[in-house]
DNA sequence: TAGGCCATCTGGTCCT
DNA sequence: AGGACCAGATGGCCTA
């Protein structure tokens, strides 16, 4: 009998069943696709110290205390914990999927890390696209907004995608044209459909073409 | 070496 | 009952 968590241990002790020392070679033994990915990376970590401490005075509290009339429900079994941290890794991944197409999808043109391997983190990548929707909407509603306070308050575009929460998104060093150009968005948008709209904040042509994003929109639905 | 970022485990809660 | 979602805890890796 493989122990194959750390908290099968106590399962085990009460149930009377032998503890073995852990091994914690959970994903190896997976049989979901987390096996494509690494099998290291998906290994348990022996349980901390700290933890092991912390449940062990919980255990001796409860002793001394007054049983409390609501009853903590079972741990899971080994089996269903085991799927559970499955399914768990597997909406990770989705989770990070998204933010890879997201990533894909923003204009990296402005980040200190072109050229590098370093991709920008999670919450650069949501400050950059959030920004970069505001500057989309902004350039949809060009006229209207380059008399708001918005504009007024950001005199380019960097303005817009660079300022978020507070916090600046690290700004290419010699960066210096300060506009986006239908280049910049064939570089995200690389559907040939878009290679031939007039980005132009007042172009007609700009809207009529807007249903080319369908694609990758559905794409990271 | 401290801090940031990340993957993973885990238990709780809500939903079907 | 079981799955989805979430947040806390933890430790590894990397960089300034």
């Amino acid at each position: 009998m493989d122990t194959l968590f750390p908290f099968n241990d106590e399962l085990s002790q009460r149930l009377g069943l032998p503890v073995e020392s852990p091994t914690y070679t959970d994903s190896n033994n997976n049989s979901d696709s987390d096996k494509t990915t690494c099998d290291d990376k998906y290994s348990l970590r022996p349980r901390s110290l700290r933890r092991r401490n912390t449940e062990q005075g919980v255990e001796k509290a409860s002793k001394t205390r007054t049983p409390k009339p609501k009853q903590k429900p079972a741990p899971l079994s080994k089996y269903r914990r085991k799927t559970a941290n499955a399914r768990e890794r597997s909406r990770m991944r989705e989770i990070n999927q998204a933010f890879e197409t997201l990533r894909r999808a923003v204009p990296a043109l402005y980040a200190s890390n072109v050229g590098t391997n370093e991709k920008l983190t999670k919450i650069t990548t949501l400050r950059l696209a959030m920004k970069y929707i505001s500057t989309l909407k902004a350039v949809l509603n060009g006229p209207e907004l380059a008399n708001s306070d918005l504009l007024s308050d950001c005199s380019d575009l960097d303005c817009l995608l660079l300022e978020s929460d507070g916090e600046s998104l690290p700004l290419r060093s010699d960066f210096s044209d300060h506009s986006l150009t239908p280049a910049d968005f064939a570089v995200d948008f690389p559907d040939e459909s878009l290679t031939s709209v007039d980005f132009s904040p007042l172009s007609t042509d700009f809207s009529d073409h807007l249903s080319s994003f369908d694609p990758f929109l559905s794409d990271i639905s």
